[in-house]
DNA sequence: ACCTGAACACCGTTCAAGT
DNA sequence: ACCTGAACACCGTTCAAGT
């Protein structure tokens, strides 16, 4: 017999592995060529294999991801002034969102649910516990204002045309602009 | 010879008939369901009829729809400070976004172009001319807060569920978040 | 339990053809 | 100029079958 290459055992699947290369494939290629069958792909394993780990197909896949880029924790030892973690949530969910681009989408569309939905809870405490009055409109004013940043960056960014050619220059002005407001919202929330 | 039913001279097709088919569908059903043989139907047509007047086929279809929700003019005549002028605009985009749930992720995610870029500057040139320095900025973080409090607003009502049941009852709290994050954006913005 | 293969109903888009 | 019909390559998902 002749030696074949290694075949190496088949590292099973798992949802991280699916989720992993469903984050590189919107990112990479958009989530328009996202696909059961390209996502199948790259995982080295038919399409229809996927569906054993998620049941609901690419419905719950998608949601999933939505989860995943929305679902943000903020360290609870956050001592300080209800300004400072209302600025260092906002910052980590910025964060988390422009770092996976190609499924914004689906985070500003989905209803957020799980771990997302906690996660709003804890803010909203956490900003009361800190001496914020009306913390539940704060919150979702604060919600809204960062979720709208990142889009309209990542529009600008030029990421949703066909040929994703992102310009990395313009990731400053966004920082930039994005604090500018968020520091103007936060003044106005004070009083 | 039978009678049969008046068959009427075919309405040509138009962009306008194609615009307004297409936001029918993607309201009532959802921008999944929005497909061109789908919408060819909704027009008595065959669906490559489309590509006559839409070259570019599906993608172009989804630019223009973008555009029709994020095109907002508000009258040129207004007198008054920047501030009311700001809320004038922030509540009339609200609206028009408001208008056709089914297309908001694409007016969030695609890079506006042509009308909606227009009048994005004359916002700018009017705050301006109201005497509020920093007008640019100030624009984009209003255009950020005005998308991510209908993000939220849509997300919340659910209308991203496969089926989609709308609670109406969501649409005060709605609008009085929006106005309470609006404040507190403006007077931040001033300072 | 986990994965495959074939099959079904449906996509977007092309192209030649009709009027 | 405007629309149709057939065709192509690709979808998501089912289901029975393999191991």
């Amino acid at each position: 017999m002749i030696a074949m290459p290694a075949k190496r055992p088949p590292v099973p699947l798992s949802l991280e592995r699916i989720v992993d290369a469903a984050l590189h494939i919107a990112d990479g290629q958009g989530l328009r060529r996202l696909t059961m069958r390209r996502l199948g792909d790259a995982l080295q394993v038919e399409a229809m294999a996927i569906y054993h780990h998620l049941p609901r197909g690419k419905e719950a896949l998608m949601d999933v991801l939505a989860e995943h880029v929305t679902a943000v924790q903020v360290a609870p030892d956050g001592l300080g002034t209800w300004q400072e973690r209302a600025r260092a949530w906002a910052r980590a969910s910025r964060t988390a969102l422009l770092e996976h681009p190609g499924v914004l989408s689906l985070a500003l569309t989905k209803p957020s649910k799980g771990a997302a939905l906690i996660a709003v809870r804890e803010q909203v405490e956490q900003l009361q516990e800190a001496g914020l009055e009306g913390a539940g409109e704060a919150v979702r004013a604060l919600r809204a204002y960062v979720f709208g940043s990142v889009a309209v960056e990542v529009q600008r960014s030029g990421w949703a045309d066909p040929d994703a050619t992102v310009q990395n220059a313009r990731t400053e002005d966004g920082e930039r602009d994005f604090e500018h407001g968020l520091d103007a919202l936060i003044r106005g929330l004070g009083g």
